[in-house]
DNA sequence: CTTAATTATTTTAAGTTTAAAGTAATTTGA
DNA sequence: TCAAATTACTTTAAACTTAAAATAATTAAG
């Protein structure tokens, strides 16, 4: 059994729930300014953060991409795909095509207007991100970067033993 | 007008993108993370993760609180914050009662099944990111810690500038 | 005192999310 | 060949999300 003072000296800092508290400030962080992004998006360009996900992923892939290519790379499961890529075909930011080879698959691609609108947000976007890290110390970013990364490659090597988890290399 | 040098120099590394490829890394990494933890208490506990959410603001508070207070600390609007409490009470987790002193108030307080529920939940919870972290240098966590603080500090002053946040502090 | 403003919560509509089941096209293997 | 398995996508149901409008109770102001 434990005293007091190491009770106290173990949750003050250090040992204690620092995995815990690490995370519930990950996840508070990540929610407050996404939040914010996707108040911004709306407002100025009338796309949600999934949409804006989505043609950020086409805009790199002149050809297009498959929607399970799609769905991998976005993290976003396949079912929501179809619903997420139906709104950006109405909107006229891209076109879907079924395969000639094989008739099972769809391709999306971005249209000349979805393209031309797409690097007007993203440029947005892009500016958002440096007005708020503007007084971070750019090595702060550096090392923020490269240890967000050894988590995510834990989580990636420690929860894909259950699952098959493949891309999300971004 | 960059040169080549310049151009590569820049982007390569150092000044280039570093806040955009930092946000995205920070938000893949959350998303993946919340994916598993999801998946877990869903099999383990039949929760989601926003209902855990609430249980655990709920379960510092043993005389309960408002659910104005609750959408705060959870960071869940108003709106939804109805139907989650909704969802928990059929559960019987906790129960909601109207103050008499002010009949617009509803408070959310844990049944004692809702206590004791949270507490096995809250302690694998904890486990499942130890595990998750089980490799990472304990002073990198402290590290991590302060410089994602730092972030949320900078959204929290930036972004209050047009809205009204006020809790978040967590 | 009584209407107007404010506060707390609920409702609504459109969209996103997950998990699971369903459909269609293609590939595999007996 | 042709039934079974696999693959790609869609559909479904329940929950969550946001933003905005609506309801109800209290407080404030004239």
């Amino acid at each position: 059994m434990l005293n007091d003072l190491e009770l106290a000296a173990g949750d003050v800092q250090g040992g204690g729930k620092m995995e815990l508290r690490l995370w519930l400030r990950l996840l508070s962080t990540t929610k407050l300014i996404s939040q914010e992004l996707r108040r911004r998006l709306r407002i100025e360009f009338n796309v949600t953060l999934p949409q804006f996900d989505v043609l950020a992923q086409l805009h790199r892939e002149p050809d297009g991409l498959r929607l399970g290519d799609l769905s991998q790379r976005t993290m976003v499961t396949n079912g929501n795909i179809t619903g997420l890529v139906e709104r950006l075909e109405t909107d006229g930011l891209l076109v879907r095509e079924r395969l000639r080879e094989d008739r099972r698959v769809t391709v999306a691609r971005l249209t000349e207007h979805g393209r031309s609108e797409f690097e007007r947000m993203a440029h947005a976007h892009e500016s958002w991100l440096k007005e708020l890290m503007r007084d971070m110390d750019p090595e702060v970013l550096t090392s923020l970067f490269s240890h967000v990364s050894e988590i995510k490659h834990a989580a990636l090597t420690r929860f894909a033993a259950t699952d098959e988890l493949d891309g999300a290399l971004d």
